[in-house]
DNA sequence: CCGGATTTGTGCGATAATGCAACAAATGCA
DNA sequence: TGCATTTGTTGCATTATCGCACAAATCCGG
């Protein structure tokens, strides 16, 4: 469908601007700080914050703005509604309790992995992943799964449009490199990586297909890194991985 | 302060009803059905929808809209910039781990409870819970905790404002009935429901205070129904879950 | 306590959204 | 099929919002 500029309303856009203006590094926001945050004029960003206020999305103490739960419900309705954390969730059960290991079903948003379900076993993360939770593609493995899926030019174009911040010693950040590694998942069939987003954690990850055979997410399972070498964790797990993913395929439309 | 109309963007509510209009039970809704869920015009509704459709919060076939991950975006970056999950994640890690059950912690929102961290045990709740999900206070033992912090008059009317469904056959929704185990779980510190929420699940909730005193969460633990009687179930998991609480209490300010 | 700097609040004209009504296209139904 | 109803889209007068510029308030170092 073309774009029309009548069908578009600018309130709505600015306002959600204003509330991705709220991250985790700048939770407390005064109006001229969500003003340059999401690059509206300051009039137009109060008027935002007052209307969130008003309506319950935001609290004001007369300085600062917090977003509050209520705003949960917006992305939640989004989770809740998504049929494939609630079929997936009791193969991960399973899955999860018979490896011994945390798993993980993905799906891509932009540049980024967003973690729709769970079955957490024990703590390897430093980070508390959630359902909601996002981390960047690149340097997962379940993000490197659903990126060699895409065409290789909307794939590289993913790469280009975010800084490959490497996250540490281990993290592939040359393009080239990733555009290599990512040939080398689609052959494959799965990736692997060995602590490229935390020291310490390594992750082997399959693709997800419904029944059409397209991709619609990833699935993992992340393990404490140890002296064993990464050949024989793969040779461990990716069975079990493989067998659950075949088994969705038949489930997801 | 005062509400001026002019300082409110009629346009940014309406979106945000219109976003809310997505749930579990009408996940892809036409033009119309997100006009009638949302109360607004139908050419309205649809200006949002493109909107939303336009920076990428919702998908459009043609005919259906559904919200996209990106829309999750908005709630989890208020749940990643709330620093009280952050801070009890690792209590909940080691409550879980020592009482070997799932431990949650929960604010309140309206007449809603959210879980905004988690520590999985086992599974004993048919649904999935995870950081985000709501249920309804009146029938959970977190969300009787911090009812019973509110001023009567303030939970009679949000206990007033929802209907009160009966979730199981135990569900006390009589409204002076539930008045009177508020004040019970007030005068002794904690709740515990059996039953209510779901046939075969029981939980033992304890209040959360910051320094100042002030409740501002409630954590619990959920079991499995068995033989035996609550009060043994609450003399072994009460002085637990009393004893983070009393540890979080000088944490959280 | 002062003066400058930054932030917040507010008229106002230009501009854009609103909701009604009308209409066409699609759908349901006998 | 043919008629009735629902749904998507458009035009338009009314009404509200935008962002600029300016006033008021607040902050802050000396």
């Amino acid at each position: 469908m073309n774009v029309k500029q009548s069908d578009m309303m600018g309130g709505l856009a600015k306002g959600l601007r204003v509330i991705e203006a709220f991250t985790a590094e700048t939770p407390r926001l005064s109006i001229s700080e969500a003003a340059e945050i999401s690059g509206l004029d300051r009039a137009t960003t109060r008027r935002c914050l007052l209307t969130l206020a008003e309506h319950g999305y935001c609290a004001y103490d007369g300085k600062f703005f917090t977003v509050t739960p209520r705003v949960l419900r917006l992305g939640t309705g989004c989770l809740a509604s998504m049929p494939l954390p609630r079929i997936v969730q009791p193969w991960l059960d399973q899955l999860s309790e018979h490896i011994g290991q945390s798993t993980s079903v993905a799906i891509l948003d932009g540049a980024e992995i967003v973690y729709v379900a769970r079955a957490a076993q024990r703590k390897v993360m430093s980070i508390a992943l959630m359902p909601g939770s996002r981390l960047p593609a690149y340097c997962t493995s379940l993000g490197r799964v659903m990126l060699a899926a895409l065409p290789e030019t909307q794939a590289l174009e993913l790469l280009n449009s975010h800084p490959l911040q490497p996250r540490t010693a281990h993290t592939l950040h040359d393009i080239d490199a990733l555009m290599t590694e990512l040939a080398r998942v689609r052959t494959q069939g799965y990736s692997a990586v060995d602590q490229e987003v935390e020291q310490g954690l390594r992750s082997v990850a399959v693709p997800v297909k419904n029944a059409r055979g397209i991709v619609v997410a990833a699935l993992n399972t992340g393990l404490a890194a140890s002296s064993e070498p990464m050949a024989s964790v793969i040779e461990t797990y990716l069975p079990s991985l493989q067998q659950v993913s075949r088994e969705l395929r038949g489930v997801l439309s």
